[in-house]
DNA sequence: CAGACGAATTGATCGAGATCAATGCGCCTC
DNA sequence: GAGGCGCATTGATCTCGATCAATTCGTCTG
């Protein structure tokens, strides 16, 4: 997969500039000025996924870093016996290519039609050198990414299968809210195994327990995602 | 906990010189000349821990950050009802201050003697905005943390009792040659119940999953430690 | 050396979640 | 609208690791 193709599916994408983006002010370029911005656009090159496609494989080399635009991208790690790890989910406004040195250390496929802009890690890599600012704002997202991950640490090791689909509901309305979606309904376009692999259950227990929630009137199943219905319980239960 | 007194235990450190310090190549300072080491020498509070103390506790306003010099420190964090997950262990060499903002994320206690650099908040934050290139070699030790953070996840949420242990034991294995300190003795100085928290297991579990590997010859458990025998079969079952 | 205390081990039993196995449901194609 | 396909749900049963309960071991203390 190059980096550099010009090509640029137009249609689903706004203007290709990157003033105009969605994601700006919640992304990595929001610690940019509209000079910076405007040499960013040289080096971005705007990519549109289908879902199920892959933006990159464990263990290859780590030829882009990208960035969420629309969409969502499933992050996971494999084992050999083909055993499982979500690592997580990456909304809109995300950075793909903090986690990685030479080789990806994890894969990466878009769930339903995912847009990004990518970059080559040469551009990235200098841009990040001659941007010192830019570095800054990236290290906040890594530290930001490593509380979240202490937090899945938690939720992994120490959560009940109830306790882990509440927090990841929790988790994904407080994400959606943050992109300027606050709605009681929560989006859900992945499916149930990969929630199970996020969380670190089977497929089966996660449609129990949500069926489970759902007789509790804790939670409503609606076409694509969840209503929450007991926001109080669920926070009691998250706490 | 103040971050500014003069008094260091001068005892067990060398000479308070940074650039004699033991783990100067290992840790964040690598990435400084001489001169700014200097500098550095002025900022830091060496300062002790005796086995048990608090060097911070989750939740509570975060006025420092530590560079380990000597001896472990357990990393953890609490649910209200008492469940405990270990979120790492930090040997010599470490950064603490990664993953927080105004209030530590997890909380930190000595296991063993522990000596330390600390540093305030303030001083920490102007040092990196002055300091390109030990933001960036900071950004680097976030993206490792964070790289280390997936594979747990993975370990956490995928693995059985004794891939976890195997991989546990292999991991500080490793921190300990890079350290300088390799040998087929990996030294545990954290108790069973730290492990079972670093694991997502109980007690019982890691006890008997340690008799059993010694039974198969896979270890041999000696005081304070455990002796790889068969790192064959161990990597065999990390892999 | 007796006693005590904390850490670790070992045994017996239990249960949350995994596994195995249908079945149901929506959506697409022909 | 019949058939097929992928995803989700539901039920029956099993199992790995948790829980409950003694010991055992090591170290410290009087």
């Amino acid at each position: 997969m190059s980096c550099q193709p010009p090509a640029c599916s137009t249609a689903a994408r706004d203007d290709g500039l990157c003033r105009n983006c969605m994601v700006r002010l919640v992304s990595v370029c929001a610690s940019l000025t509209d000079d910076e911005l405007a040499v960013l656009e040289q080096l971005a090159t705007p990519t549109h996924f289908a879902s199920g496609d892959t933006l990159f494989t464990q263990g290859s080399e780590a030829h882009c870093v990208y960035n969420v635009t629309a969409g969502v991208v499933r992050l996971y790690k494999l084992l050999s016996d083909g055993r499982r790890q979500v690592v997580g989910f990456a909304l809109p406004g995300d950075f793909l290519g903090l986690a990685m040195r030479d080789a990806y250390g994890f894969s990466a496929d878009a769930i339903g039609d995912v847009a990004v802009c990518a970059f080559s890690r040469a551009a990235y890599t200098a841009l990040v050198d001659a941007k010192p600012h830019l570095l800054k704002r990236l290290h906040e997202f890594a530290t930001h990414e490593l509380t979240l991950a202490h937090e899945q640490m938690m939720l992994l090791g120490r959560r009940t299968a109830e306790e882990k689909l509440i927090c990841f509901l929790l988790g994904m309305q407080q994400r959606w809210a943050r992109l300027g979606k606050p709605s009681v309904t929560v989006q859900l376009p992945m499916t149930r195994q990969d929630i199970a692999d996020f969380l670190g259950l089977t497929i089966e227990t996660v449609s129990r327990t949500f069926t489970r929630l759902a007789k509790d009137k804790t939670i409503l199943i609606v076409p694509g995602g969840v209503r929450v219905m007991n926001p109080e319980r669920m926070h009691a239960v998250a706490a």
